[in-house]
DNA sequence: ACATATGATTAAGA
DNA sequence: TCTTAATCATATGT
């Protein structure tokens, strides 16, 4: 209403009607008529509803409606236009592109199941390992993707039918509103592009939280540490034999520990990473290990006597050589 | 539930 | 680049 007002008073004698029809006595009588039409306007929020109901319609009806429409449309598009200045086009937001490009990246805004699972699948056998265990643990992780993508869908669509409807509405209010008070289309789609805006933020914070899920998703099941299987006990005796028998320098070579991985079923460097744990927690407490030290030095022992066809005689371990770290006290009866 | 074992990761150093 | 040492996060045993 403030404009509304602000804006008759300032159009005065009527903008809308050319100096040229000032003189001619009939463009008087149209001025006095929209004179009239004015004050009635201002008039309307003094009366009752229902009057103001009435009177409301009347105007509606009035001849000059239309024209006088249209003349304060123009008033209040120049003035709300210079107020504002031309603030319209807004940069696409860098922000939201990279949300974008990443939950399109991760298989969640993309395409349906097919190239999700098939991008999964991909990254599955680029990630190598043994077949089955990967599998599964992808299996989980699509599983929890997929969660996270029809949550993001069911919320996306939510809001995308709130914003349709709150536009909706928004425009029937000022298709209706602008039967009373001078609306021009452009306003109506500035306020439009309001509103979109709006809750494209809202949208925003949506894939926000989004990409954040999937970067959780990801962490869980990329960390290696979180998904750590201990190796079976043939590969953890292989290895135990290895070290235990070279045990004044137990660091196999890259061909040695080659042939590990292949004897335990797993790769080179999770050879490394077991020489690597054992070697520091043997020396940070050998007196804890002793016992797997004899235990192992029998086993070798037993061993070499069977390859030499020595099984006759008893037990006379071939004690590892002793060298930076201490040799297991193996006492011949097997105890400790 | 808790402690211990264990595979993986990381930073620092040689 | 490989190792050590510390640390993480889970697995396993009690």
């Amino acid at each position: 209403m403030d404009d509304q007002t602000r804006m008759l008073a300032s159009m005065g004698g009527l903008g809308g009607l050319s100096q040229a029809d000032v003189g001619d006595p009939d463009s008087v009588r149209k001025q006095q008529d929209i004179g009239d039409i004015l004050q009635q306007i201002m008039a309307i929020t003094d009366e009752s509803l229902d009057e103001a109901q009435a009177r409301k319609h009347a105007l509606n009806c009035h001849r000059m409606k239309p024209a006088l429409f249209s003349v304060l449309c123009e008033i209040k598009e120049k003035t709300v236009l210079s107020i504002r200045g031309v603030q319209e086009e807004d940069p696409p937001d860098p922000q939201i592109m990279r949300l974008d490009n990443m939950l399109l990246a991760e298989g969640v805004s993309g395409p349906e199941k097919g190239g999700g699972s098939a991008a999964a699948a991909a990254a599955a056998a680029a990630a190598g390992g043994s077949p089955n265990d990967s599998s599964i643990e992808h299996s989980d992780y699509r599983a929890k993707l997929a969660q996270i993508r029809q949550i993001y869908h069911s919320e996306l669509e939510k809001y995308e039918q709130a914003c349709s409807e709150f536009t909706n509405h928004v425009m029937n209010l000022l298709r209706e509103q602008s039967r009373t008070r001078p609306i021009s289309p452009k306003e109506i789609e500035r306020m439009v592009a309001i509103i979109h805006r709006k809750f494209s933020s809202i949208q925003m914070q949506l894939k926000q939280s989004t990409c954040e899920a999937v970067m959780i998703l990801r962490s869980r099941f990329l960390d290696a540490r979180r998904k750590r299987r201990n190796f079976n006990k043939q590969a953890t005796e292989v290895l135990n034999e290895y070290f235990y028998s070279h045990l004044s320098n137990p660091y196999p070579s890259e061909e040695a520990k080659e042939e590990l991985a292949k004897k335990c079923g797993i790769t080179v460097s999770q050879v490394s990473n077991w020489f690597g744990n054992k070697r520091i927690r043997y020396k940070k407490n050998i007196g804890k290990f002793q016992e797997e030290a004899n235990l192992y030095a029998v086993k070798t022992a037993v061993d070499a006597a069977n390859v030499s066809a020595q099984a006759s005689q008893a037990n006379s371990p071939a004690t590892p050589n002793s060298g930076g770290y201490p040799a297991p006290c193996y006492t011949p009866d097997g105890r400790l």
